[in-house]
DNA sequence: CTGTTAGCGCATTCAA
DNA sequence: TTGAATGCGCTAACAG
């Protein structure tokens, strides 16, 4: 009752020592037929599960991986979750997972600390990039020699990473409405902390600077994500520029604030203004009217992060030491009708 | 460099035992003052963080709890994870996570093996419920005494559970539906193999045979919870019941895709259909038109779960056995324009 | 092929 | 108030 079975319980049982059964457990080849076929069956019968705490212990190597996330209630940090568990449990690693809830006042010491506490072989940053925290980690992850892949930052060389090309993203979005012919066209962007949303940004000023029209920052007006504030986003917009023909929104959930925003303003999408989301969330096919936005695969974000530790840890492990990878995923344009000057 | 620091740098740094070092780590009250003081300065100077580890398989009791989930994609169980996670975090738990990505094809026996394999200390098993997974669990929990929480499942005394009250939400609903003078009242329910879908049904049927309005089976589709299948039922109902005056879908996603099928459809919301969403996502204030809907505190479900588990673990460890606990969790209606006869 | 010895990092006896 | 010995469950290195 309630007893925890333990390899020596299956020694004891099988009539042999818990060297041989640990031997079994690993799959070595060092043990006959016969005593394997009798230590599996005892095993089976006892229902034993070795004590990955004991495991990891003695043979110093973990098979746990961390996780540190912010944003969970977002369509693409808790997507991105998905692939990581997924690929890391195909992988045969468990996941430890801590959430930064205000992401701005700590810079995720505990949460850092926590993990290696718990020995974690290596981890994954899934936090929008914010203030000095990058070089915090640096110092703090170097010294201890522990693997990490960060998710959705800045590039640089010497950082292992993977990230969606955001830029891309909002050149594709802004190209396209250029392309409809529209000119006038206005941003709203996210929260200028999220490295994610400046590099949007970035894409949308290229492609204007480069169709030659100016006076950027009258266009441009920031949202924090929510449908509400996109909603207050697009009402300054459409206040503050009359003439306004089009514009790209950051993420999804504030294209849909926006366009509630329009209606209430009495400008009809798409005839009278065009409007670009980003995410691809599955519902903005249901908008109204349906919305033209980037998708960006999130879920293999976490599954190509996964494969990237799993890679640096097998490196670390024959001690080699692998250089700094990354992965930069590219976003396609979704067309509906949100952005069409002739709707079908 | 990369040199993992251990109770035995800290004790050999400070000059006393292991022992000494172990009694300040625990605040142990029999240390002098003054060695507790070095030891905690050399603690400190050394970066020195005891083995999770090493500290659970001697002492026998982890700090970490298991949490079982799926369907992280949408709203409800991806905000719940967030609220496991923010009360594990207050009470001192780290949390290891096991995703369920086809809850249909496995039991989930892997994860909880894996889980118990990592000696949790007990478990949140936030899993829709489906098919015989209840029962199965019960019998390979209780041999090992493992506390256990369940996440909106059916009502059972001998379990402890946290769940919000679907069904009082599924009247509410149509309780407002009704109170605004409507008889022709559909609903677009969830997958029949999840509770809460069967809940939320419930709750309807139950005030529509109050109303005395038959014939419930026509007035019914069902959809998978995405925007595109509430599409679809929608269509469906419209084609079906040309006296159809209202339609209370049970979550908002679908409600999404339903108001979109009306649109198509060619009836205006709320002048020709009044509907009536579930969840409250942040996104449902700004659908054509803004959706009424039932409001679900899902991360307080996640709160109330980690205390309730935390409770069951003291008891545990004091050996007393807590009796099974549940906390139901009450909806709210929401009104918006998408269900008023006179919009404002 | 199999068993013995030692030790992972820490906490729990029991002495001193 | 402090320390030495022992063990948690398992694996690594060495014997036999």
């Amino acid at each position: 009752m309630g007893k925890i079975v333990t390899i020596k319980d299956v020694a004891r049982e099988a009539g042999v020592s818990i060297m041989t059964v640990s031997r079994v457990l690993n799959n070595r080849p060092d043990v006959s037929p016969k005593t394997r076929k009798r230590v599996q069956k005892i095993i089976g019968e006892l229902g034993f599960a070795p004590s990955e705490l004991a495991r990891n212990l003695s043979h110093g190597r973990s098979s746990t991986l961390g996780v540190v996330s912010s944003g969970l209630e977002f369509y693409g940090p808790s997507r991105t979750l998905v692939g990581i568990e997924k690929k890391a449990n195909e992988l045969g690693y468990s996941l430890m997972v801590r959430l930064l809830h205000s992401p701005l006042e700590s810079r995720g010491e505990s949460a850092l600390n926590d993990l290696i506490a718990h020995q974690v072989a290596g981890i994954i940053w899934a936090v929008a990039e914010i203030g000095d925290q990058r070089e915090w980690l640096y110092g703090h992850l170097a010294e201890r020699a522990l693997p990490v892949v960060f998710l959705n930052i800045k590039n640089r060389s010497d950082t292992t990473f993977v990230a969606m090309d955001n830029r891309m993203g909002g050149k594709l979005a802004t190209e396209h409405l250029i392309k409809q012919g529209y000119q006038r066209i206005g941003i709203i962007a996210g929260p200028q902390e999220w490295w994610e949303a400046r590099d949007r940004e970035s894409g949308w000023r290229e492609i204007l600077a480069e169709a030659g029209i100016g006076d950027l920052q009258s266009l441009k007006e920031s949202g924090d994500w929510s449908a509400s504030s996109g909603y207050q986003a697009m009402m300054n917009l459409l206040a503050n520029v009359p003439d306004l023909e089009a514009v790209f929104v950051s993420n999804d959930s504030m294209a849909l604030g926006a366009l509630q925003a329009a209606a209430v303003y009495g400008r009809s999408v798409p005839q009278e203004l065009a409007v670009v989301g980003f995410d691809d969330i599955p519902e903005s096919a249901y908008f109204t009217p349906p919305l033209t936005t980037v998708r960006q695969d999130v879920l293999e974000v976490g599954c190509q992060a996964v494969s990237m530790l799993n890679q640096q840890l097998q490196a670390h492990y024959n001690s080699g030491h692998l250089p700094a990878q990354s992965a930069i995923l590219e976003p396609t344009l979704i067309v509906r009708q949100s952005s069409i000057r002739e709707p079908t």
